[in-house]
DNA sequence: ACTTATTTTTAGCCTTGTCTAAAAATAAAA
DNA sequence: TTTTATTTTTAGACAAGGCTAAAAATAAGT
C-alpha cells in the first residue's frame, strides 16, 4: 500500500516518462509536482528502496515493472473517476481534474471492479485519454498532434495534450470537443497556425492550439 | 478547510456526543479512534483553539456550533457515498463503511451537490441512518430499538445501531433488512429475548440483537 | 478525610514529507 | 582544460500527528 505522497510522485513520474527519452530528472519532477529538488530526492530514494524506481545518484530515475504498473493503476482510477463525473454527474470536462486528483487515491480494488462496470468499461477517459486495465497496460493508439497535419487532410478530435480549463473553455467556445470532426484549410508556415473547418464554422488556430489537440486521421 | 485527522475527530466527538450526556471523555474518544488517551488531548487541544470545540482541562469535550455543522458535513459525505455504493454500484450494506470512510473526505462542495441530486436526493443511508443536510440539520425520527416493544407490536425495521459486518450478515440470513416489517411473538423478561415473525418465518432474537435493531412501530 | 485507583495531561521522542542552505557532481563555456 | 554555471544531493530544521512514560487531577473506597 502507498501513501498519497508516494502515489503522486510514481504518477508524475509515469507522465513524464512518456516524453522524455533516458531517465526522468530531478528538477523535472519538483517542477511537476511544485515542489524543491530536495524533497524529491529524498522521496525518489525512499520509491527506489521499495523497488518502484531505478536510480542512480545525479543520473536521473526509471519506474520499475512494479513501479510502472503501480502508477497505472493510480492513472486508471483517476480516469475512470473522470468518466464517473462527467458522463454521471454531468460535470463539464474542464472541472473534473481536481476533484479526480482526489478520488484517484481511493484504496479499494472492489470499487474500481464496480465502477468501471458501471460505466461500462470505458476506453477513454473524457479528455481523450486511454484507461489502463486493470493489469496496467495501455491501448495505445496512432493519434497525432493537429499539428502534424497539412492542408486539405480531414481528422476527427480524439483528445488534448494541455488540459487547463482555460484551453478546455477555450476549444467549447469553439464547439471543438471529443468526436469533432475538422479538416485542415490552411497552415501557415511562418508562424505554424491554421486555418480549420468545423462544421460550418471556419476558424483560425494558433500554432499553440494546434500543438494541444490530438487528432486520427480518417 | 479541515484535515483528515481532524475531520475525523470531529466526527467521532459528534457520534459520541449522541449517546453520552455532558462533555465527551478523552478516553471515550481514543477508544473509538483506536489511538492514545494523550494524542486525543493534543488534537482537542488544536480543535478547540480553532473554534471547533469547548474545552476544559480534565472536564471533557463538546462541539461548537461550527463543529458540529462541520462534524455533519463529513457525516453527510459518508451517507452519501454508502448511498451510492449501495444503489448504483450495487455493494451489499455490510461492505461499504471501509470506503465511505474514505470518500468522505474528499473535498468538493459541487460534488457533493451533484451526488446528492444524482441519487434522488436521499434521507436515510442504507442502514437506515439519516443523511444530514446542507446546513448540517438532521430530521429526527420517532424510531426506537425493537428492545422497546411489547408482545403482539407491530413494526418495520428503519435502521440499525450496530454496523459491524457480523451483525449486518446475521440480519441478511434471516431476511431482515431495512423496510422489513415484524411482529413481536412473544418476549422472555428473564434474559430479554423475543420470538418475532418476520413474513411467514418465525426467529428467536437475543436481547444483544434486539438492541441493535431501530425499528418504527405503525 | 485519606488513601488508592482511574483519567487526563504534559514532556519528550518518532515518522512522514516538506523546506532552506550549503556542498558535491555534472555540464557548459571560455 | 580550466573556470563557471547548473543540477543534484546532503545536512539540519520544521509541522502534523502519533506514541511512551511520567506527572497531575479527579474519582472511588474505606
Amino acid at each position: 500500500m502507498f501513501s498519497l505522497a508516494e502515489e503522486n510522485y510514481l504518477k508524475t513520474i509515469y507522465h513524464l516518462e512518456q516524453d522524455t527519452k533516458g531517465g526522468v530528472s530531478t528538477n523535472s519532477i519538483a517542477d511537476k509536482m511544485d515542489t524543491k529538488p530536495s524533497s524529491v530526492t529524498d522521496m525518489v530514494q525512499k520509491l527506489a528502496e521499495k523497488g518502484m524506481l531505478s536510480y542512480k545518484k545525479y543520473k536521473g530515475t526509471t519506474l520499475t515493472t512494479k513501479g510502472r504498473k503501480t502508477a497505472a493503476g493510480v492513472i486508471r482510477k483517476h480516469r475512470l473517476w473522470e468518466v464517473f463525473l462527467v458522463d454521471k454527474l454531468k460535470f463539464h470536462w474542464d472541472e473534473v481534474h481536481e476533484i479526480a486528483e482526489q478520488l484517484e487515491h481511493i484504496h479499494s480494488e472492489e470499487l474500481i471492479t464496480r465502477l468501471d462496470k458501471y460505466l461500462g468499461h470505458p476506453d477513454f477517459d473524457p479528455h481523450g485519454d486511454p484507461i489502463p486495465d486493470k493489469n496496467g497496460n495501455v491501448k495505445k493508439t496512432e493519434k497525432k498532434l493537429l499539428s502534424e497535419l497539412t492542408k486539405k487532410q480531414k481528422g476527427v478530435c480524439v483528445g488534448v495534450k494541455e488540459t487547463s480549463s482555460e484551453f478546455l473553455q477555450y476549444l467549447d467556445k469553439r464547439n471543438i470537443t471529443i468526436g469533432t470532426k475538422l479538416t485542415v484549410l490552411g497552415k501557415e508556415f511562418f508562424d505554424g497556425s491554421m486555418i480549420i473547418q468545423v462544421g460550418r464554422d471556419q476558424f483560425f488556430i494558433s500554432k499553440k492550439t494546434a500543438e494541444n489537440l490530438y487528432v486520427q486521421t480518417t
